[in-house]
DNA sequence: TAGTGGTCTAGACCACCGA
DNA sequence: CGGTGGTCTAGACCACTAA
């Protein structure tokens, strides 16, 4: 059964010409996950009935799999089965979310919507996210605070035909699970820009602070499954009792 | 030949009671790493080779092997062989130093020690390092310039017994290679705590900036193979023309 | 106890490199 | 061309989970 498909999905470069059955494997079961076939949290059928149904060996699906659970697609679980993996509050906290308190306690803030509107994009939006010209885009901007203090001012960009009809509804505290939940987006990557900066006069009303202090920025933009743009999100960051943590191996 | 042996070396959190055996070949190579076996660059035994030597199966070395190329620890090439991985300029840059120029360019800095000092380990130093007390650290204070404009000073803490004579010598523009190169400690992990703060006098000063712009504070601890800590070095960077980049997956 | 993923082996063949 | 790592298969057995 080594017949070489010649499917063509997204993925990393390639050297074009050869296509391991694995990879093949992998961007086949990613499609699925695209397109929803399985939810998050449901477990994929099992090693071997993927092997016969795809007609390639139970070692082939394995690594395919396991290279899915290394990019955080899927959760193995010895003995259970391979789960779809979850936006959760929890996922979310270790994968993107990277402040934490000096003391080394992590804790998801809250968030206060202080505006949301519908809008054709702006220079900047089209260059971040990839739009055509007079695509629409939401726009929200809320305040983050943990343990009451407020910590974080974000301003959010999303495209609005990805996420159709969600300028008209109240933001949860998770928009990466709102994302995948309601509009089958899911945020697989990010690519984050850190700077320091003081803080502008509008950013010091909303976070209770002294304009001019310093603040670390983090320009985010989000890629899907299919490395495609999703979110710009720019953040302001009072990092008195915070710091932002990078492991690097 | 399956025997388990009880292999005790560093290395993540075991179930305690079951190693698998190439987590054992694994563990047993980077011990002849760590012991300077074969040198950075150099290609390692086949995997024929290896797998005759240590008694087990090809496919057992592969997954060792396949294992440590994830740490970054070794690289491999088709058709060539396997390789201890190098600390040049090349690998430090994309793998431990993350400030990019806003334009997209990554330059490595050009280094000029401002100071260079013996002395007992203070409070800070013994904390961060895990030193027993009257340990003698090498401080290293210098300032870094990309493009001619200094732009990171930065304050280095390093545990004297790891590095004997150091002290004494000229430090290069890269320390990662010569920690490696002249004392065979490999840095082969990071954990970078970042901060946005105001620019003390002394730290404007040295960067020709007025003091209380903001910049961005980087706490770095650099782990050894063992995972002892080696290093630690506190650098404050102007982000005016620069960015700290996190890529998250 | 049945079913899952995890490990280990053995062997065949493929892609790539350098002499 | 020979040697290397990379892929793929098939099968045995192990560790873990849930019923």
């Amino acid at each position: 059964m080594n017949e070489k498909e010649l499917a063509e999905l997204s993925g990393g470069v390639e050297s074009l010409g050869f296509r391991p059955l694995y990879r093949q494997v992998r961007d086949r079961l990613i499609r699925r996950l695209v397109d929803g076939v399985w939810a998050p949290g449901e477990p994929l059928p099992s090693e071997i009935q993927l092997a016969a149904e795809l007609g390639v060996s139970q070692g082939t699906v394995r690594k395919a799999l396991d290279a899915m659970a290394a990019e955080n697609l899927v959760v193995r679980r010895q003995g259970r089965g391979t789960f779809v993996a979850r936006h959760d509050e929890e996922r979310i906290m270790f994968q993107f979310f990277k402040l934490v308190g000096d003391d080394g306690q992590r804790t998801f803030p809250q968030s206060k919507v202080l505006a949301l509107s519908l809008a054709r994009a702006n220079a900047a939006e089209r260059a971040a996210l990839k739009l055509a010209k007079d695509t629409r885009v939401i726009r929200i901007r809320r305040l983050r605070s943990i343990k009451g203090a407020p910590v974080i001012v974000e301003n959010i960009a999303l495209p609005e035909p990805m996420f159709p009809g969600l300028a008209a509804m109240e933001p949860p505290n998770n928009l990466y699970g709102l994302y995948a939940m309601r509009f089958g987006v899911t945020v697989a990557s990010t690519r984050e820009q850190l700077k320091a900066v003081a803080v502008c006069e509008a950013d010091a009303e909303a976070l209770g602070a002294t304009p001019g202090v310093p603040a670390l920025k983090i320009d985010r933009l989000a890629l899907s499954l299919e490395r495609q743009p999703v979110e710009w999100r720019v953040s302001v960051c009072l990092t008195e009792k915070l710091h932002y943590l990078s492991e690097l191996r």
